[in-house]
DNA sequence: TTTTTATTGCAACATAGTTGCATTGAATCA
DNA sequence: TGATTCAATGCAACTATGTTGCAATAAAAA
């Protein structure tokens, strides 16, 4: 299986033309190591050094400006972060109800949507909400 | 054109067996009268009498779970409610980036995603972000 | 009319995020 | 090396979106 190179949070900022600072470094190695989207609250957990809140906030803001990772907002209260790895920039989520996880989903062409004449599309978020396989199969 | 009948909020309200409240009335006529997803502030300058923030919130999360309205988070600080009328539950929201407005988009087919083996889908949230005709078309 | 149940308002709290301002720190220039 | 400069950080305060506990009130049922 091959391995993505620029797996390192340096490298990543750097390719970015932005400086390595330690929150964003944390942040990046986070989400590079656990591979999976991540709040605010998990990325705090996972790392060593703690950040205040605003600087936490300006890194991520930072970080989603230069499109090193994407947001995704599943309710208020509920939101996570991701990396932007090689895959295209349009991808779906999966949000799994019981677990709580958020993946990219690869391989799904947005719809195309019928809108009223002179509409204009930017962009489109698609999330799926369900049970992923580990919760879907180990049923209580 | 056919006006879809029911359009009123007591009779909504009845027919979900839900009790007739002012505040439930109002974000209802709220909705109907403006035919597009609103905030609760947008709800709330709409609305003659004012309500607590708390009996608000319980309204909508009544009016929710009874499936009377649906939600669109766009982002966590920016929510819109909207009614259930008689199209399909599983429908699209285009989101103008410039005037802020929030439409429900009927006759889209919800895309048919690859997952991996074992996951299991309850719902799929699809948001399209642009510029509404107004916006695209009157260019300052 | 009395009892029961549901709704409302108030206070307090939680999460997610922003802004202003002073301080620190890391590059850059002389 | 030392002085300048600019970005990053921390603190305080504030906004938006909710939620929970509890007491008062209003509506329905007995
Ligand atoms: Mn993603
Ligand atoms: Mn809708
Ligand atoms: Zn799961
Ligand atoms: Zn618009």
């Amino acid at each position: 299986m091959i391995e993505h190179q620029n797996t390192n949070p340096q490298e990543l900022l750097h390719s970015h033309q932005l400086k390595s600072t330690a929150c964003r470094e944390g942040i990046l190695q986070a989400m590079l190591d656990v591979r999976e989207a991540l709040s605010e609250h998990e990325i705090r957990t996972h790392l060593s050094v703690d950040f205040d809140r605003t600087t936490f906030y300006r890194s991520f803001k930072t970080l989603l400006e230069h499109q090193l990772i994407h947001k995704i907002v599943l309710d208020p209260q509920k939101i996570k972060y991701a990396v932007h790895t090689h895959r295209g920039s349009e991808h779906a989520h999966f949000y799994c109800e019981q677990c709580d996880s958020v993946r990219c989903v690869d391989g799904i062409h947005m719809p195309v949507v019928p809108l009223p004449e002179g509409y204009l599309i930017h962009h489109t978020d698609l999330i799926i909400r369900g049970l992923c396989h580990n919760c879907n199969t180990n049923v209580s």
